[in-house]
DNA sequence: CTATTTGCAAACCCTTTGCAAAAAT
DNA sequence: ATTTTTGCAAAGGGTTTGCAAATAG
């Protein structure tokens, strides 16, 4: 909470109840769309809108706090930008897994930015599961 | 066109003056949108509507022969599937650019299925391009 | 006091859908 | 002749926007 207050003034954001429990709710609920957060946050302060949501979320994303998870299913979710991971999301029930790069992934980004020039920002992948523990697909 | 043909009869699909328009113009652009679809077939095809795109995509879809890009902007992108390969998304100009697997990609992509039980079946990169040949972006 | 943020409603844009007419096999 | 496909227009769903009132610093 006081954490949330110290982060949005280093970003120059104004700290306001509405912000605060976006960014609360980030923490809580794992990869949530806009209308997770908005449904939630509604629940202790019911007077938050929607178009409040995403303004935030884009303020946020531009400041760097928030990251966009894109599973292509028409809606996007959002993330609090931590250390680099994959996310992996199961094709069957669209869950996401969040990955901690390993070694190999580090090699192998880093031979394909300089092979290829560019700087990786986001790297995503859709996946069957064979175990899936929301989904239980086998 | 002869192999649009063949191609669509092998998925059982009737081949449509519409359907086969929309076979050769994802042979001709590379990550088209619906739009871009639809405006190219419309100048040889005029009476061509953008739900038969809509419809025609969906149905290629489903049948394996077209495959989505997401660079989540809004809009989806299509293209023929072919071998795999990764997609390379410009983030400042959201060119996209297909890279072949080569085999670091491969061994990582082992080593992650095998570790995590999954079947991977897509992967976007979404990276900032030093020389991006498209937006000249230094 | 000033600049930012909120909430509302309307607008936007891409995509999907229902249905009758047209076309493919 | 049967089934699929087309084209139109309307609807859907997520996201964005304009603006006046409220709020943070």
């Amino acid at each position: 909470m006081q954490d949330f207050i110290i982060l949005l003034k280093e970003k120059e954001l104004k700290a306001t109840p509405q912000r605060i429990s976006v960014l609360k709710e980030l923490t809580k609920k794992k990869h949530p769309t806009m209308d997770d957060l908005y449904e939630a946050i509604k629940l202790e302060n019911p007077s938050m809108s929607l178009a409040t949501v995403y303004k935030n979320i884009a303020t946020l994303k531009e400041k760097g706090v928030v990251i966009e998870v894109n599973i292509a299913d028409g809606k996007m979710r959002y993330d609090i930008y931590s250390t680099p991971h994959i996310h992996i999301v199961c094709k069957n029930c669209q869950s996401i897994r969040d990955i901690d790069y390993n070694e190999n992934l580090f090699d192998y980004q880093n031979k394909l930015e300089l092979d290829e020039k560019i700087k990786v920002e986001r790297l995503d992948i859709v996946a069957s599961v064979e175990s899936c523990l929301l989904c239980q697909k086998k």
